[in-house]
RNA sequence: GGCCCUGUCGUCUAGUGGUUUAGGACGUCGCGCUUUCAAUGCGAAAACACGGGUUCGAUUCCCGUCAGGGCCA
């Protein structure tokens, strides 16, 4: 099977995702984007996104709108698709009645499918009479083979219906790229059920005459959709056409080893934007999730990705999503990161949290990083105090490989743009040191504080004198974890000297002085 | 209930009959560096679901059992 994919001439692979919009992009759609993606890159083909709307009472702008944005944001990008049109559209099912129309008159006219006037509760006595002696639940074939009188009868007295597939009583196999030979017994499903009304298919019928018509040529989807392939291949064959090459991929498990659940993996990947990952780090991490390049390597860009992505390395069995990789993955990017971008980056937290403000007259969210921002001029909040950019640069840098997520440069930096540190006088304490020892420490760093340098010249040697006094006491924590504390607030920060520096002389030392107030 | 898919450390995985004392990564634990945290270096614990075959030899092939998952309503 996988030498079927010697025979792929380049250009000529089309792949699609097919998402319907009664949800979110969560990790598991984005995957399976992702790998379609990589498989149309790699053989330079086409990436499609098609939109399978036809639940209409489900089906929601907005999650439409979540898609779209969620895979742009990774930079899975579609040559096709119901925002950029192209020469197979249109791109959403709710436009396509037309076309389905043909194929379902089609069908009709050669009786393969036909009318069902059942009702809900006659199908369901059924099915469930079945489950009770232990067959398939299937349909009973009542509305088979309706006379032409009934038939016409009914349509008059305006009955509801459903259009039915006579489903030939055989086995239907297919050949899945991945998995080998799966087969099954038409008998297991029966005479399903494949359109609501002449112009609005059920899912089978729309998607495998919207592959057809779209010239897919690769079907790449999870795993949960194996049971639908027979019946897709069944209808394919019917309608007379050619089904694309399918491959299942093993779906991504939640926590609890079951199918994402709609409460907390499922969430839209936007919602992990907003939490601080990066896309490129979400990328990696589904991408190492059900396929493996064949050597230790475990960061790649999109691009390598592309380039070392193959069939030959997926997996079949269902992954189970691992948060810490993720992060760990996350953490690993933030610190590829410049400076500068990384500022950037962590700049919307710092506004969201309140503790910074953009200058006076300009726009909330900063424009994308470029010569401007780094001119911009910012505000501490609680002080009014000005910032620049630059600043700002400094105090992200000092916690670039401390973050790994951008959410927590909040947390992490906040003691910069606070008025007041509340914390624990007991915190100031080091080891068993006593109260009047960490005050003498205090007091000593007043005293080379309050010298009157210029500040320059503190800046310049504040690092220098402090250690060379450290080493006068003997224990260098006597005298830096108090000045720690002093100076954030945290038992767990940068260095201080690097945090004084930034701070400048006058916060120091005022912080310095509320610390042995505390005392 | 029926059908289908899957089964190597906690998790993601390497492994396609002997070269394996089963390798790597995340996580966990320990040690080093160190003022704390992080980063980093070193090290440790940790797995072939079970039972039958096939074979001189099975994690690797076949069958069954079990377990997990998916679909059908």
């Amino acid at each position: 099977m996988i030498d079927d994919l010697k025979l792929i001439r380049p250009g000529e692979v089309r792949v699609r995702v097919a998402p319907s919009p009664t949800g979110p992009l969560h990790i598991g759609v984005t995957r399976t984007a992702l790998f379609n993606y990589l498989f149309a890159k790699k053989y330079q083909g086409s990436f499609i996104l098609r939109i399978e709307d036809t639940d209409v009472e489900r089906s929601k702008k907005e999650w439409e709108e979540d898609v779209i944005e969620g895979l742009k944001w990774l930079g899975i990008e579609w040559q096709e698709g119901p925002d950029i049109g192209g020469q197979y559209g249109p791109y959403r099912q709710s436009g396509r009645g037309e076309i389905y129309q043909k194929y379902i008159q089609k069908l009709l006219d050669e009786k393969k499918i036909y009318y069902c006037f059942c009702s809900k509760e006659e199908l369901e006595a059924h099915r469930n009479y079945q489950m009770s002696i232990g067959e398939p639940p299937r349909y009973s074939g009542k509305c088979r083979d309706l006379s032409p009188k009934d038939l016409k009868k009914n349509l008059d007295a305006k009955k509801s219906f459903v259009l039915r597939f006579k489903t030939p009583f055989r086995k239907v196999g297919f050949l899945d790229m991945l998995r080998g030979k799966i087969e099954v017994e038409t008998d297991a499903f029966g005479d399903m059920t494949v359109a609501k009304d002449l112009t609005t298919p059920l899912y089978n019928l729309a998607c495998i005459i919207d592959d057809f018509e779209m010239k897919i040529t690769h079907v790449i989807r999870g795993e949960d959709h194996i049971p639908n392939t027979p019946k897709q291949i069944l209808l394919a064959e019917a309608l007379g056409i050619e089904p694309p090459k399918y491959l299942h991929l093993p779906l991504i498990l939640g926590l609890n080893k079951a199918k994402l659940s709609k409460r907390h993996e499922a969430r839209s990947v936007l919602e992990y934007k907003e939490e601080g990952y990066l896309p490129e780090a979400i990328v990696n991490f589904l991408a190492l999730l059900g396929w493996n390049p064949g050597t230790p390597r475990e960061i790649f860009s999109m691009n390598s990705l592309i380039q070392e992505f193959s069939i030959e390395g997926l997996q079949s069995g269902g992954a189970m999503l691992n948060p810490q990789k993720l992060t760990w993955i996350n953490a690993f990017y933030i610190r590829q990161k410049s400076p500068e971008k990384l500022t950037e980056l962590c700049l919307p937290y710092l506004i969201e949290s309140g503790l910074v403000e953009p200058f006076f007259g300009q726009e909330k969210y900063p424009p994308a990083y470029g010569g401007e921002l780094i001119t911009q001029q910012f505000k501490i909040k609680e002080t009014a105090e000005e910032i620049s950019f630059n600043f700002l640069k400094k105090v992200v840098g000092l916690y670039q490989e401390r973050l790994r997520k951008l959410s927590e440069i909040v947390e992490l930096t906040d003691f910069f743009f606070k008025k007041e540190l509340a914390y624990p006088k007991e915190l100031l304490k080091w080891q068993e040191y006593s109260c009047k020892e960490i005050k003498e420490t205090l007091d000593r760093l007043k005293k080379i504080l309050a010298r009157p340098k210029p500040i320059e010249w503190i800046k310049e040697n504040l690092e220098r004198i402090l250690m060379s006094e450290a080493e006068k006491i003997g224990d260098r924590g006597k005298l830096l974890w108090p000045l720690r504390v002093a100076l954030t607030g945290k038992k767990a920060s940068a260095g201080p000297f690097e945090i004084a520096e930034i701070l400048g002389k006058e916060k120091t030392l005022a912080r310095i002085k509320e610390a042995r107030k505390k005392l």
